[in-house]
DNA sequence: AAATTTAAATGTAAAGAATACACTTAAAAA
DNA sequence: TTTTTAAGTGTATTCTTTACATTTAAATTT
């Protein structure tokens, strides 16, 4: 016996419709220090060839989530990156192939791990944020939101990290930090602060390519961190 | 002709959803110094008798906004509220009617506002967030993450006067002030810093039912907090 | 092998913000 | 007139933020 006799008939005259999630994926180019945003060619109409974020409808037996790592995995090759939901575009008209609503997912990945093969075959490019083509319908919207979202995330979450390889100098760290905030930083205080926290590990290893000197790389060290907001610590990165 | 030949062709094959708008209320008590959540019993099943938050579908030719404002008015005759979008909530099992997508909404208004014979009539109330009853599915989901918004929300921007009458008192205000933080703030350091802005201006006018001396009325001036956010001011009321 | 070049690394003083804290005042009620 | 009650007020201390310039390490050139 059905479980729920109501079901299927309760809602039955209520409207159905598309529900789809649009991800802004945010990358960072550690040698040209800019945040760049992974964009694709549509593959279909409307607005065929037009650029895009990645995009896909939600089917019937997933959650929003799912629908959202499911789209990246297909567009990059990769599977558990950072992604969190951004903000849900509902305006009526703003696919002008149909009315669907829209859940938007920012996510972070450092650029060296997207799959080559994958990114060539969708149509998929990375677009420095400073120059980006003209994007179809809302997505201008969700990419201002995402970024002014990304920026609140790194300002008071340790996720920049999400955005660089494993071991990064703190010139690395705080390019980062200069491209997402789309402003300088000092650099003793940048220093003086991520330091003090002590949720950085430094290597007995140099980044030897950019300098002579070279610069100490440094890892996050994540359980260290876990430990510190357990007592109660919260990162701040809100630095001048 | 059909300015969009591909239209209703090319979706074709996706799933539709049901998507609903909750709405999370916030109302203050001024007397019990509370904040109150507005509830009402669930009038059609699944869960038919239960307590839930203000819900319902979005139409086919309606934003998320407008229903989400629809389903307010509804609700509480209010019209021009303070309401946000919270978050999306799309796992597959969360209604267990049927599979709704469901975008969440937080409104802040004053208790007093409400039209009593359309609460009753919608079977709605209000409950303290101290002594919730249970609610249906994911509501209390939806409650906490609303709840968390509305803190951030206060701490930097001024929307804690939607919840009081035009004209309050200072002591008042810092209760609200108490009730949304959960804690106790500092009286000398909270008004230091409230007045310091320059936002509110004091009438020449006293409350005086709860005090001999009575305290002074202030109301908060819109214009001149305008003003001074587009010369770079920035509202914080991150006080101890 | 000495001098030069380049970017990394480093500390301190001053200003501003956050905190802790207790008595006085106004007005009604007794 | 005294008492009661809640409103209103200021300062010193600590902590945080900011501004700012020289030294150091290592490779490259002479």
């Amino acid at each position: 016996m059905e479980p729920f006799p109501w079901k299927m008939k309760v809602y039955s005259d209520k409207s159905r419709h598309l529900v789809a999630v649009d991800c802004i994926i945010f990358g960072y180019d550690i040698l040209e220090k800019e945040i760049k945003l992974l964009l694709f060619k549509r593959m279909f109409e409307p607005a065929k060839g037009k650029w895009s974020l990645a995009g896909g409808f939600v089917d019937n037996n997933e959650s929003l989530d799912a629908a959202a790592s499911r789209i990246l995995r297909k567009l990059t090759g990769l599977d558990p990156v950072y992604m969190k939901q951004s903000f849900t575009y509902g305006e009526t008209d703003r696919d002008p192939g149909s009315r669907v609503i829209s859940v938007a997912y920012f996510a972070l990945i450092p650029i060296t791990d997207i799959d080559k093969d994958l990114a060539e075959e969708n149509g998929v490019s990375w677009c420095s944020l400073a120059k980006l083509p003209d994007l179809i319908f809302d997505h201008p919207l969700m990419v201002n939101r995402a970024l002014r979202d990304l920026q609140n995330q790194v300002m008071f979450k340790p996720v920049g990290f999400e955005l660089l390889p494993d071991k990064f100098t703190l010139v690395q760290l705080q390019d980062l930090y200069e491209a997402i905030y789309q402003r300088k930083v000092d650099k003793r205080n940048f220093r003086k602060k991520i330091l003090s926290m002590g949720i950085l590990e430094k290597l007995d290893e140099k980044e030897s390519e950019t300098s002579k000197k070279g610069a100490y790389y440094y890892k996050f060290n994540e359980d260290t961190y876990k430990r510190l907001k357990e007592n109660g610590f919260y990162f701040n990165m809100d630095v001048n």
